[in-house]
DNA sequence: TTGAAAGCGCTAACAC
DNA sequence: GTGTTAGCGCTTTCAA
C-alpha cells in the first residue's frame, strides 16, 4: 500500500536543538511537572522555531490515554446531527477532549463497522445514536470500558447512560393534541428510511394515541430519496388526490412538512381551519416559513450537551457510576397550521 | 486528569488463547503474508471469540502509517459543507482511508489549532477549505510530508494542490447575467461571516461585472446569526424599504436568497419582471420552492470527490507528483426569478 | 509458513 | 528541577 513517509521531527530533535532532556522536553510541552522558566522558554523558543508538532500515536500509546470521544451518527445530511455534534463540541471544548465523528448511513451494519474502526482508535468515551443496535455492537461497547452514552431515544434498555426523549412520547403527544383539536381524517408522510427507529417509535406512539380516540391513520405515504422540500409538496399533493376529505396531515420531519406546506399555501387551502399539518424536529428553517409548523423539539442540541457532559465527568473521575439515565422532555410547538381544542 | 483504564485484550490474548505466535496472528488480522488456512481459521475463531479489537495506536505507531485523512471546514451547520465531506467520504470509501473532521467556525486561529492537533495524528493527507490560511498553518502543512489539498476556491497559490471553482469569476459571472438583462438598481444581503473569504471573492467578483456596466451596488445588507431562511425576509424587508426601486437583490448564498423570495411573493412583486433575485450554492431546498431561485452550483461534491481522488492516488504513489490544479465550472441556473437578456 | 528480536516516539515511574 | 530507564502494543526485518 503505502511506504513510511518522510522521517519528522521529534522529541529528540526539539531536545537537541534546546540542549535540554527529552523527558524535561516533553513535560514542558505538555505543561506536565515543574520546570524552571529559563528552560520552559528555551524548549518553547526551539519546538516553535523548528515547528515541531508532536506525535499523538506514541504519546498515546505510551500515556494510554487518547483524548478522543466517538460520535456515531446516522447522517450528516439533515441538520438534526450537526446540532447534536455541535452540543457535543461546545461541552467538550475546554476538556481537553475532542469528538470524532463516524457515519452509519442508518444502517446496523455500518454502524458496526465504524465502531469496531473508532473503538480501535482506543477513545475515552462514545456517544452514539440511538439505542437499536446488533449484537456485536453492543459486546464490543460493553467491553471496551469506557462510558458510552446512547443519546436520542430512551425507549429501551441502554448499554451504558442513556440521553434523549421518549420517541414514542413525542409521537402520542403529538397525536392526542391532532385529535383533541378535531382532525378526523390523517394522512402521514413518512421516510423512506427502513432503519430510522426513532422515527418509526414516534409513529407507534402518534397511532396509538389516534387509536385511543377511535381514529386511524387513513392515508401513508413514505418518500425515497432526499430533497425533503420538493418530496413534501409532491407527497402532500399525492394524499390529496388519494383523499380529498384529508383534514390533516403528519409529516416525519419538519423538511417535508415544510414542502407539505408550501404545497397547501399553492392551493389556497385553509389552514389550520380547514386541514392543519404537523411535522418534527423543530428546525430554524420553520422561523422563515410563511405558518408557522406545528412541531415538537427534539431536544438535539441539549442532547449533546448531557451525553459531553456525562463522558467528561466519567473522564475526569473513572470511578463514577455509570448507567446514568438523562430524560428531556420536547415541548409541542402549534404554530400556526394546528388549531386548539374547541 | 484521568488514569488509565483497564487492561484490555491484546494480541498477545489471541496469541495465547488460539495457540499461535503473536506476528502470526498479527498477520492473520492484517491479512498480509502467507498464512496456513488451518492457523487463519484457529486466530480468527479465537480474535471472534474474545471481541478482540486490535489497538490502532500501537499499530500506527510501529507501521508508521495512519489510515486517516484529516478534513478541515469552517463549518457543519449549512450544508455546502457536509456535501464536501460526502463526496470525500464516497471516494475514500474502500481505499482503506478515513476521513476525520475538524472544523474551524471561519477561525484562521482556530483553524491553526485544528489542523495542529489534527497533524498530531500523522493523517495520511490533509483536506482543507479555501487557500487562506495563518503563516503557522501554510508552514505546519508543508512541512507534514502528506499530500494537503486545498478545496473550494482556486483564486490563489495552493500549499501544495488545489480543486475548486473560482469564486471571484462566479461571482462574474452572475453580475454579468445580471447587468445583461437589464436590472439597474441592485442589493446585496450578506453573511456577517467576516473570515468567509470566498464570500468576499464573490461579492468583489459581482461588483467588478457590475462595474464594468457602470452599475455600482446600490445597497448592502449584512445579517449576523443562523435562521438564514428568517433573515432573508427581514434583510429583503429592510433592503427594500430603504431603497423602493431596487430591481434585483443578491444573496451571499441560496437560504437568505430562498426567504426573500418568500417575502417578495409574500409582497406580490412580479419576479422576475418587476424584481429578480439570485443566490449562491445550488441547495437542494431551492426544488420545493415556489419558484425555482436563480443560482449558481459551487461543485461541493465533486470538489469533495476529486481532492479524496489525488490523496488516494498520492497515498498509493508517495512519488507521484504533487500540485495538481483543478478548476471546476459551476453552470449559472438562471431559474425563474432572472429574466432573460431583453 | 512461522517465529524472535528490535524498535516506532513518547511518557510513567523513579532516581538524583 | 531534571535525567534515566523501561516499557505502551504493535509491526518490521530477518532468521529458521
Amino acid at each position: 500500500m503505502t511506504r513510511p513517509r518522510q522521517r519528522l521531527l521529534t522529541l529528540r530533535d526539539v531536545s537537541e536543538a534546546s540542549g535540554v532532556s527529552e523527558m524535561t522536553v516533553s513535560r514542558v510541552l505538555r505543561g506536565k511537572g515543574d520546570v524552571s522558566e529559563a528552560t520552559r522558554l528555551k524548549v518553547q523558543e526551539a519546538a516553535r522555531s523548528l515547528g515541531y508538532v508532536p506525535n499523538k500515536i506514541a504519546g498515546s500509546l505510551a500515556s494510554q490515554r487518547v483524548n478522543l470521544v466517538a460520535v456515531v451518527i446516522p447522517s450528516l445530511g439533515n441538520m438534526v446531527f450537526p446540532e447534536v455534534l455541535s452540543g457535543i463540541s461546545a461541552t467538550l471544548d475546554g476538556t481537553g477532549l475532542q469528538p470524532v465523528v463516524g457515519v452509519t448511513d442508518y444502517s446496523p451494519e455500518k454502524e458496526e463497522k465504524v465502531l469496531f474502526e473508532m473503538l480501535s482508535w482506543r477513545p475515552s468515551g462514545v456517544i452514539i445514536a440511538g439505542l437499536e443496535h446488533t449484537e456485536a455492537s453492543v459486546a464490543m461497547m460493553k467491553r471496551a470500558g469506557i462510558p458510552v452514552v446512547e443519546v436520542l431515544d430512551v425507549d429501551g434498555e441502554p448499554v451504558d447512560a442513556m440521553v434523549g426523549i421518549s420517541q414514542r412520547r413525542a409521537g402520542q403527544q403529538m397525536g392526542e393534541a391532532i385529535a383533541a383539536a378535531g382532525y378526523r381524517r390523517i394522512g402521514f408522510v413518512g421516510t423512506g428510511m427502513e432503519h430510522d427507529l426513532r422515527a418509526r417509535k414516534r409513529l407507534e406512539g402518534f397511532e396509538s394515541a389516534l387509536a385511543a380516540h377511535g381514529i386511524e391513520i387513513a392515508v401513508r405515504v413514505r418518500y425515497e430519496g432526499s430533497s425533503a422540500l420538493q418530496k413534501g409538496r409532491e407527497e402532500t399533493a399525492n394524499l390529496l388526490d388519494q383523499v380529498p376529505g384529508l383534514d390533516f396531515i403528519y409529516y416525519a420531519n419538519d423538511m417535508v412538512g415544510a414542502g407539505g406546506l408550501l404545497e397547501l399555501l399553492a392551493r389556497g387551502r385553509n389552514i389550520p381551519a380547514d386541514i392543519g399539518l404537523a411535522g418534527f424536529n423543530n428546525i430554524e428553517l420553520l422561523d422563515g416559513l410563511p405558518l408557522r409548523l406545528a412541531t415538537m423539539d427534539a431536544c438535539r442540541r441539549e442532547a449533546g450537551q448531557k451525553a459531553a457532559e456525562i463522558i467528561a465527568a466519567r473522564h475526569n473521575d473513572p470511578k463514577m457510576e455509570g448507567g446514568q439515565r438523562i430524560t428531556l422532555t420536547p415541548i409541542l410547538q402549534k404554530g400556526q397550521t394546528l388549531r386548539s381544542a374547541p
